[in-house]
DNA sequence: GGTACGATTGTCT
DNA sequence: GACAATCGTACCT
């Protein structure tokens, strides 16, 4: 039997649990069969004093699991069109928590090829699992899952520590990182907290965009220049 | 009650 | 590289 880990494992700061998260296992079940993802590219998000955070605004509906007990799925709906995940670390009360921004399918390549197919196009395996909407795609993740534990061995789903980490030292040379991605904020918010972390050189980690101010549907930018600046 | 906007992605040029 | 899709949520009046 495949072993998951114990809820202690998440009650650490949460750039230790994203750290360790690189080269773990998530273990999806459905019926129609199971995915291994290795998790090659997390963003750590602390909870109520970190601006890019949903939780920064305090405790709302949507964002109820993040306040939950560490070890379990914090699943949202971004833009009305993706869904992306997180795992939910620390202590209850706390609302701290890693996103899942990519993966390499490891187990069950055909039913995720299959999923992703349905939702769109994949030109290459790396790309099953390339973005933390295409992850939560491959592994069947969806809103109705926000809550669901990554404890229990006969569970939906089973987070596995990465065989490659025990070693430690080398394990970590191999971590970069560097700003998250599409959070922007005031200040540069992005520098301030540079929790993006990867695996170097693995080619399932997404692309870096860094964060640029849409353009509403009225037409104006949230901080548009008045008439006499754009002169400037 | 109304409005602005977002931890993204795929398509089009 | 630019842009549209699309809807739940938070914030404002």
């Amino acid at each position: 039997m495949t072993r998951g880990l114990e809820r202690v494992w998440f009650e650490r700061p949460v750039l230790d649990v994203a750290r360790d998260l690189l080269g773990a296992t998530l273990v999806s079940r459905a019926p129609g069969g199971e995915v291994r993802l290795r998790i090659t590219e997390v963003e750590a998000y602390d909870g109520e004093r970190d601006p890019g955070s949903h939780a920064f605004r305090g405790r709302s509906r949507r964002n109820a699991s993040m306040f939950g007990p560490g070890g379990q799925l914090y699943v949202y709906r971004h833009l009305g069109l993706h869904t992306c995940a997180n795992v939910v670390c620390a202590v209850p009360g706390t609302a701290s928590a890693v996103l899942l921004r990519a993966g390499e399918v490891t187990s069950g390549t055909e039913l995720a090829t299959a999923r992703r197919s349905a939702a769109g196009k994949v030109s290459r395996p790396a790309e099953l699992a390339s973005g933390p909407a295409r992850l939560t795609v491959a592994l069947g993740i969806t809103p109705a899952d926000d809550g669901a534990g990554l404890l229990d061995p006969d569970g939906r789903f089973l987070l596995v520590p990465g065989s490659g980490l025990k070693a430690g030292a080398g394990a970590a040379a191999a971590i970069e990182r560097g700003p998250r991605v599409g959070v922007g904020g005031p200040g540069g918010e992005g520098e301030l907290f540079p929790w993006r972390l990867w695996l170097s050189g693995d080619d399932t980690v997404s692309r870096y965009r860094p964060a640029v101010p849409r353009r509403s549907r009225t037409g104006q930018t949230r901080a548009a220049p008045t008439p006499t600046e754009e002169q400037q």
